[in-house]
DNA sequence: TTAAAAACCGATAGGCAATCGGTTTTTAAT
DNA sequence: ATTAAAAACCGATTGCCTATCGGTTTTTAA
């Protein structure tokens, strides 16, 4: 799924305020960039179709809400990136550690292993059930 | 950095089959998806011009060679993605794994964990230059 | 010197984000 | 009920990029 600049904007917006209709965002928008209501819209219900985004009409005006959290939508992201070349059994997160470990320092490959630990744990309470 | 269909698996043919040079990649495509020569070479020179081959003549013909291996593309294209919604300090493997350790199993785990201790043996070792 | 091989150039089709004018539908106020 | 405003909806355009390929120029080797 490629996500245009606007998009990107648009979602990050709605993470922070939601729910939020087209004149809200249009709003928030306006100042720093211009443009009309009509691309906010359209921007909106492209979000929409990519299942990025609910929407229920309130009154009149469609009310926006993110369908997607941020974490979720950096992983799927990450998947589709990745999946062309990460091969056989390899998973993208253990591409990506391997691609980006020398990005991390201690605090972060603690926090990382803390990650697993909790990991761990829910396989653990599955494989009991 | 946006990658065609068609340009991934040149990649993925250049990795395997390095160096190549236009005609050889034609070589192998022609049998699976047909197209011409020129698609090939113009497929090369993108992926050229993105930096992601480098290339010398030998004889009359380039000889392409992949300038960056796997891994680091992986890498490259997760920061890419992830890069406008990882906020403040938190680092894409971090947010990577929030989002996709539900996808790892024991094994996964216990790979992740080795990697994460190699990691620290390097930043060890930095530290103490 | 010349024929073949490869690079190079340019054009076209197709897909998608962004943009916006104009039309239709919906809503709420009179 | 009527109508004016608001919002959705539609359609067209621009710009960017991949894929594709014909044709021309350049290079190389016989």
């Amino acid at each position: 799924m490629l996500l245009g600049e606007l998009e990107k904007q648009v979602l990050e917006y709605l993470w922070k305020n939601q729910p939020a209709d087209a004149k809200q965002v249009y709003s928030y928008f306006k100042k720093s960039r211009g443009g009309t209501l009509n691309t906010i819209q359209s921007t909106l219900e492209r979000l929409f179709k990519k299942g990025l985004l609910s929407r229920l009409k309130n009154g009149h005006a469609y009310q926006y809400h993110p369908k997607v959290a941020r974490q979720e939508l950096i992983g799927q992201l990450i998947k589709e990136v990745t999946h062309d070349f990460v091969t056989d059994g390899e998973n993208s997160v253990i591409a990506a550690f391997s691609s980006l470990s020398s990005d991390l320092n201690e605090q972060q490959l603690d926090k990382l292993e803390a990650m697993i630990e909790q990991q761990r744990q829910k396989l653990q309470k599955a494989s009991i059930t």
